[in-house]
Order: structure tokens, then sequence, then C-alpha cells
RNA sequence: GCCGCGGUGGCGGAACUGGUAUACGCGCGGGACUCAAAAUCCCGUGGGGGCAACCUCGUGAGGGUUCGAUUCCCUCCCGCGGCACCA
């Protein structure tokens, strides 16, 4: 009677083994190759561990600890991020400081990350409320100021009413807070602004240098949002008391070659607004329009489908034609992207032609997807068309000019250049990238190490001051006004200039999330250091690709592997890089990337295929799984719940037949602990190993672990057959095997490894296994024959004999043999240990 | 609308470079053990036909290339993720 493995005993004696001989502490060791692997740290929230961490950190342990056998050096750390507002808003409904709510979400998440048996170098945690940390956070910041990247501005904000905080542009979801759902307001704040768009066009090259995981490598892209195009100027007429000519109305566009389509010209709301403010007497009509869709938030001007606008009664001046277009008013047309203006082309763009066709104006085709296609055309001669002849369709691709004078039958590329230089229009690059928001007007966040001073404005504090720590205040609550809460404790406000020394205020926003863990991977390097973010040693050590020159203070890499989640590939991953870029630039970090490699792991979906939430009830506690089925079995588990990168649904029953392979495993060994030299070794026994070593190697570096289960189970179903069959197979056979299973299973193979082992080794010390490629090879196979590509038959043949003996060997098989019965064969198509496939006359 | 990914049994999913579709696991059916149940072990398990040997259909739909297509090409349908009045 089989005795299951007993995994609580065996999962605590392995923890605290590996937790009191340190045995996955890691120093930078020069004779070794390093390793550096990262996943993303939690933001240790009061509901612990969600079972969607462990599949992202198991995945990578499994590599770490696979690589840790192949002999390189690997650095895996784990820390915590831990300001943010879940704490924050405990804080304000508890009366607990946030500083105590985190340190306990910490030490209970610590304890359940434990609870698996990761392979973490604990030695290294960071966490990025801890003002040694921080410290550095708000350097960084400094330093952002000192280059001209970080300004203070009044900008339109999106601002949650609910939570009382102004959000990033990445924070609004369709309108509505990321967070709570609310519906997003816009308001004017003086904020801290970040000027990521400095480095846009280098964020999305340099995507070229970087191995992301494709669908990652699109969301940064996207969301960079470059677009090359030209930007040129139409002269404006009939200003009420201005001269005609005088002023002018600059527009951004891709399509230069389609200026002669151009009918109108449409301002944003926000620049008719600037043209008031500096004088323009507007009608009451467009007065009334741009005071209403400036109020508008941003939702329901993007919601409406009906695309609004009013008649200016200015005229623009169309450089080609010398035509007086109207200037039209709209809200479709985006203050913040490009000119705040464009030149609007009906006939080649479906959102001019949605606005041309409400208010009557008019549409003139000029291009054309070929030559040929074009009504009119007799022997190669151009015809224009009639204006009110446009096509009935929108055109929005690339083709041939047509109306357009001198520029007729160009190709729109061609044609592009050609007017751009007619007209002196310059070329413009836009993105719709926006800098990025920087304060919150939160508690539980970095201090922004800002002073304001009467006399000299903003002045940074001085470096010897950092950190600027969080004062200790009695109440949480954001107001309503907008203000952080720190700007009620006076005594924390009041300081001196750092740079006067007369009265100044300290600046009482705080940083956003975003900021602890943009830079965090870099402080595992050094976690301690109290002079530097990091040495420039240890991030060489850490980050420089294998065989980098060391005298170079530049190389080329950055972490090594990066996996975390997918709602974290656009900004965290995009704010990151900018940081990265910009420690680079200032020479404190010695590669342009942060990230060499990132993938990103699947979400876990509750049994009944919906997200898991505490409302639906449906939650799967990570403790519970790890109480009844074991570490290694929640590991292994994991794992083989299919791709990694799948979203997939938890199965419970799934989970009783990973503990049940497991328990295979273990009574497998039962009958050598008694008997090591049972069993034999056989040739069949042999290849089937080295496959699995192949397999298992191959599988883990491509993060394809649920076949290498699969395949690992295979083995042991084998090896189950085998002892039915009296031929058991032999111990150094099995012992390899655990040295595979090892990275999934460790708890479980450690013991193991300790009862079989005859001397003192510990399995975690013990080499990857290797395999002979001749071993890999099958003496014979069973090979499929067909007829006409249809399965007649199977035939097991010798690898290494002639195609000729396989035809006959397969047209010895009775069934081919009926089915080849007067029938001529046309054709034998052989693939040798694959098939025979005979091609004979119907 | 644009970009990216995908569609295979009752379910999660395998399938190398175009070569025996459904590995592995779950579930289900049957058997062994047991007083019984659980656990464990063994056998079976895509649909249809046939006592059987076998035959036939079958990887979202339709077409194509090929001796042979889940895999390559074309057209279309559906799902997921991202972006979205970005000129």
């Amino acid at each position: 009677m089989p005795i299951p493995f007993d995994h609580k005993a065996i999962d605590s004696k392995w923890q605290e083994y590996w937790e009191r001989t340190n045995t996955f502490q890691v120093t930078e060791d020069e004779q070794k190759k390093k390793t550096y692997l990262l996943v993303e740290f939690p933001y240790p929230s009061g509901e612990g561990l969600h079972v969607g961490h462990p599949r992202s950190y198991t995945a990578m342990d499994v590599l770490a600890r696979k690589r840790r056998a192949d002999g390189e050096n690997v650095l895996f750390p784990m820390g915590f991020d831990a300001f943010g507002l879940p704490a924050e808003n405990y804080a304000i409904k508890t009366g607990q400081h946030p500083s105590v709510i985190t340190k306990k979400n910490i030490e209970n998440f610590r304890r359940q990350l434990k609870s698996l048996g990761y392979a973490f170098d604990w030695s290294r945690e960071v966490i990025t409320s801890d003002p040694s940390y921080y410290k550095w956070t708000q350097w960084i910041f400094l330093q952002l100021v000192k280059h001209d990247l970080a300004y203070k501005a009044k900008a339109t904000i999106n601002w949650c009413p609910s939570c009382k905080i102004g959000l990033a542009h990445e924070e609004v979801v369709d309108g509505k807070c990321e967070r709570c759902g609310t519906a997003v307001e816009q308001r004017e704040k003086e904020q801290w602004m970040l000027k990521i768009t400095a480095y846009a066009e280098r964020l999305l090259d340099d995507l070229e240098t970087v191995d992301y995981a494709p669908r990652i490598r699109t969301q940064q892209e996207n969301w960079i949002g470059k677009s090359e195009g030209a930007e040129f100027a139409f002269k404006l007429r009939g200003i009420p008391g201005q001269e005609n000519d005088k002023h002018e109305v600059r527009v951004f566009t891709t399509r230069l070659d389609t200026i002669y389509g151009a009918t109108f010209i449409v301002v944003s709301p926000e620049t008719a607004k600037f043209w008031m403010d500096i004088g323009w007497q507007a009608g009451d009509d467009v007065r009334n329009y741009i005071v209403d869709s400036l109020r508008k938030r941003e939702l329901e001007r993007t919601e409406t489908a009906e695309k609004t606008g009013v008649d200016t009664g200015l005229k623009a001046v169309h450089p080609l034609t010398d035509e007086e277009l109207p200037v039209w008013v709209a809200d479709y047309v985006l203050g913040s992207y490009g000119t705040g203006a464009i030149m609007a082309v009906p006939a080649h763009d479906e959102r001019d032609r949605a606005f041309a066709e409400k208010y009557k104006l008019p549409i003139i085709d000029v291009v054309v997807p070929s030559l040929g296609q074009l009504r009119g055309v007799t022997d190669g001669e151009l015809q224009t068309l009639e204006l009110s002849d446009h096509s009935p369709a929108v055109y929005a691709g690339e083709g041939f000019l047509i109306n357009s004078k001198d520029f007729d039958s160009l190709s729109t590329s061609e044609a592009r250049k050609k007017i751009a230089e007619a007209i002196g229009a310059k070329e413009k690059v836009q993105y719709k990238l926006r800098d990025w928001v920087f304060s919150r007007q939160r508690y539980w966040g970095e201090p922004i190490p800002m002073v304001h001073c009467q006399k000299c404005d903003w002045v940074p504090v001085s470096e010897e001051a950092l950190p600027v720590t969080l004062p200790e205040v009695e109440r949480y609550q954001p107001t309503d006004t907008g203000e952080s809460p720190l700007a009620a404790i006076r005594e924390w406000v009041e300081t001196t200039c750092p740079s006067c020394g007369g009265a100044a205020e300290r600046e009482t926003d705080t940083m956003p999330n975003w900021a602890g863990s943009s830079w965090y991977y870099l402080r595992y390097a050094d976690p301690k250091n109290e002079k530097e973010l990091a040495s420039m040693k240890k991030l060489r050590y850490w980050l420089c690709q294998a065989g980098s020159p060391s005298q170079r203070t530049t190389c080329d890499g950055g972490v090594d592997w990066y996996n975390g989640g997918m709602e974290h590939t656009t900004l965290h991953l995009l704010y990151s890089r900018f940081w990265h870029k910009f420690l680079f630039d200032i020479g404190v970090v010695p590669t342009a990337e942060p990230y060499a490699k990132r993938t990103s792991h699947g979400m876990i979906l509750a049994e009944d295929g919906q997200k898991m939430s505490k409302s639906r009830g449906n939650v799967v506690n990570p403790d519970e799984v790890v109480a009844t089925y074991g570490a290694d079995t929640m590991r292994t588990y994991e794992l083989f719940i299919g791709p990694f990168a799948d979203t997939v649904p938890w199965n419970t029953q799934g989970i009783s037949g990973v503990r049940r392979f497991l328990d295979r495993v273990w009574y497998a060994f039962g009958a050598y602990t008694e008997e090591p030299n049972r069993g034999v070794a056989s040739t069949e026994t042999n290849r089937r190993l080295a496959k699995l070593v192949k397999k298992v190697g191959e599988d883990i570096e491509l993060f394809r672990f649920n076949t290498a289960v699969a395949a690992m189970m295979e083995f042991i179903n084998y090896a189950y057959e085998q002892e039915a069959t009296k031929t058991p197979v032999d111990l150094p056979t099995l012992k390899t095997f655990l040295l595979l299973l090892r990275p999934f299973a460790p708890h479980l193979t450690a013991e193991l490894w300790q009862q079989l082992a005859d001397d003192k080794t510990l399995i975690w010390d013990m080499p990857w296994p290797t395999y002979n490629e001749a071993d890999l090879e099958d003496a014979s196979a069973v090979v499929a024959v067909q007829v006409n590509g249809k399965l007649r038959g199977t035939v097991t043949m010798a690898t290494n004999v002639s195609e000729e003996a396989y035809r006959i060997a397969a047209r010895e098989n009775s069934n081919v043999a009926r089915w080849l019965e007067g029938k001529t064969i046309r054709k034998t198509i052989v693939r040798k240990g694959k098939l025979i496939n005979f091609v004979v006359e119907e």
C-alpha cells in the first residue's frame, strides 16, 4: 500500500534548510557567467498573494534553478512595490498608518512566497516605501530637474472625483478612472511633468535592440504613436480689425499630397480659445461653441458619433491655388495633437468627409488608386473631373494624383516631396506620446523633493538633504480642493529655501506609483549602497552582456529576462525605459535599455471562466492550495495549466492530476531505497531519457513548461509500464529524471535525492544533465504506410535500411496489399523512419 | 476602423522543417483490490457504420497548391488583447 509523500514535512524541511544556509544568495563572481532574471515585484495588497503571481514567479524560478544547474551565476531577486492607494484608502478607513499596514502585508507576502520555495536571493530585497530606497527615487527626480526634464506646468489634468486624485493620461481607460471606474473630469492644476516626449524617438527606435514578445513591442509602438508628415501655414483673412494675411494658421498633415483636395480648415476649440485670448473677437455662436466644447469632458467629446462645429467666418488662403477656404472650429480636432488645426480633405479622410457631408462643404477627389482606373483617361491624357463629381467612397490609400494641376499623375509619395518643396512645408514628426504627469495629491508616496520660495521660485532640495521623508499625519483624506494631505502639516511644509535661505514651502504633492517601480531592478544589483543608487561596477556585472569589454563604461545588455503581466507592458515598461535611458545619458547605468528580453504570462481566471474577484466569491487562495497539495504540486500545476502566455481558467481537478503525478514519482522511488541495484538499463530507456533531457531543457528555455511537464509525466508512465513487465528502469536513469524535475518540484526532488544519494551531494548543486546525440536516434521506428496519402497500415522498420527495403516491407502489410491490388504504382515517396506513400492510379 | 494573437474531442491543451491529428492532464465508462467507500492500479474513450478485419467523415467556413495540409496561399466568419476623431 503506497503512502503519498508528506508535503508539509518535506516543504518545511527544505525551506528551512535553504533559509538557514542562504543557498540562493549570490555575489558578483567574475569567474562565472552571470544571468539576471527578473519578475515584477508585487504590490503587497491586503488580500495576499493571488494565484496569478506564482505563475510568473514559478516560471522564472524554474529557469533560475535550471540556469544555476548550468553553472551560471543567477541573480533572481524579489521586493515590494509598497507605495500605493489601497494602503492609503485602508488607512483612511481604519486610521492605521499606511506604513503599519504595508509592513504587515509585506510580511504576509513574504511568508506566502517562501511557502512556495522560490530561489530568491532575499538578502537583496527592496521596498519602495523604505526611505533608504526612495532617497534614490528622489535623487533621480532631482537629476531630471537638473537636466530640464521635469517642469511644473498648469495642465488640464484628468481628475477622478472619487479618488480625489489627478490621473496620468495613461490611467484613464475609456474616460474612466482605471482604479475605481468613476467618470473622469477635466481640471486645471499645477503639476510636475516629466518630459518623456524628449525620448520618444529613442524609445521607439531602440525597440529594435531588445527582444520583446511581438504584442508587447506593438503596444509600445502604438503608445508612442509616431506619424511622419509636414507642417505648414495658411494665411488668414477676415479677422475683424486685422490686416489680411498678417496672421496664419499652422496645420500638420501626413498627406500633403492631398492638398488640392483641402476644401476647408478646422481648428480645435483649444486653438480657437487661444485666438480669443489674444484678441480675436469671435461671434456669439462661435464663442458659445468653443466654451461649450471646452467644458465637456473628453469622454463626451469622443463618445458622440455626430461631428459638430461652427464656421468662424475667417478665411484661410490655399498656398497653391490662392483660393479662400472657410475656417471652422470643431471638437473632432484635438488641441493636444499636432498644431491643433488641420486642413480638411473630405475626399480622402473619413472624418473630414463626415463633417463635409453634414455641413455641405465641397469634396474634391485628388487621389486615385491607379491611373488606369481613372475615368476620363483618353490616350493617356488626364482630364479634370468636375468638382461635384467625386467618388462616393472615401479613398484613404496611396495612389496617383488628379485634379492637382502641375502635380497630376505623380505618385502620392513623390507628390508629398514635390509639394513640400513648392510651398516650403517642413518635414515634421508627431508623436501621440504626451509628457508624463508626475504629481499626485496623495500621502502615501515619495515626497517630491522641491521647495517653493517666493524669491527663487521652485528650488530643488539639496542632494545631501535626501531623503525628504514622509511626516506622520493624523488624517490621510485628500481634500476636495485637490491638495495633498501633506499640505496640512505646517511644520513639515514650512522650511527654508536651499538657495537663498529665506522662508519657503515644501512641495506637498507626491510621486505616482510608477516612480519606485521604474528603477527597482537597478537597486537589486547593490541594495545596501548608501552613496549611489547602485555602484557602476555591480551594475556592469549584472547588466552587461557576457564578453563586454570592461574598460568601457557602456555595454550592450540589460536584465537578461524580465517577465510580468500584460497590464504593465505599456506604461511601466515605457516609464522605466525612459528613466533608464536618462540614467544612461548621465552616466549612472551602463546600458541603453533596462531589459534585454521581456515576456508576459497569461492571466489565470476562476473555474467559472471569469476574472477572480472577491465580489464574485471565486477567488482561489494560494495558501489553501499549498496546504492541501503542497508547494511542488502548486508550482507544477501552475505551469502545466496551459501555454504560459495564454489566459487559462483554474481547475481544481487538474491540480489533483498533477499531485497524482508527483505521488507516482514518489512511489517509483520507494522500491530503490531498499534495493538500489534493482532495474536494468536498456537502449529503449536510454533513448527515452536522452529525449527527455533534451526536451525538458529546451522547453524551459522557451517557457513551454506545459509540454515539459507532459513529457515528464509520459516518462513516469513508461517507468510504471516497465515495472509491470518486471524490467524496472535502473536507478541512475531515475536519478537523472529527478534532476529534470528538480526546478519544478524542488522540495520533493531534494528529499528523494537525499534518501537515494550514496554521498552527501545536494540536488541543487548537481549540474544539469546532458545527453548524447547518438542516443536520440531510434534503431527502429513505426512507419506509416499510405496509399494516395491515406493511412492504410504501419510497419516497424530499422532506420538504417534501404528505401527498397521500406517498399518491400510496406507491401507485405496485408491491408496495404489489398489497396495496391490491381493498381499501377506511379510513384513511391519514402521518408525513412517516418512514412512511405504509394501514389497509385485510381 | 487599424494593429497583434488565436479558433483542434465533453474540458485545459499536444503535433518537429508540410509526413500516423487529438500527446499529457481532467472528466467519463468498464474492470481489479475492498464487507463497502475513498485512495491506488489496469483497460477503454473524436463522430458515423460494421460481429470483426476494417471503412468513412473529421483541426471555424469555402476554395487552392501538394503524393500528402492543423501546418503554406487566397476569400470569409468568429473570439481575445491593444490602440482609437492622433489628421
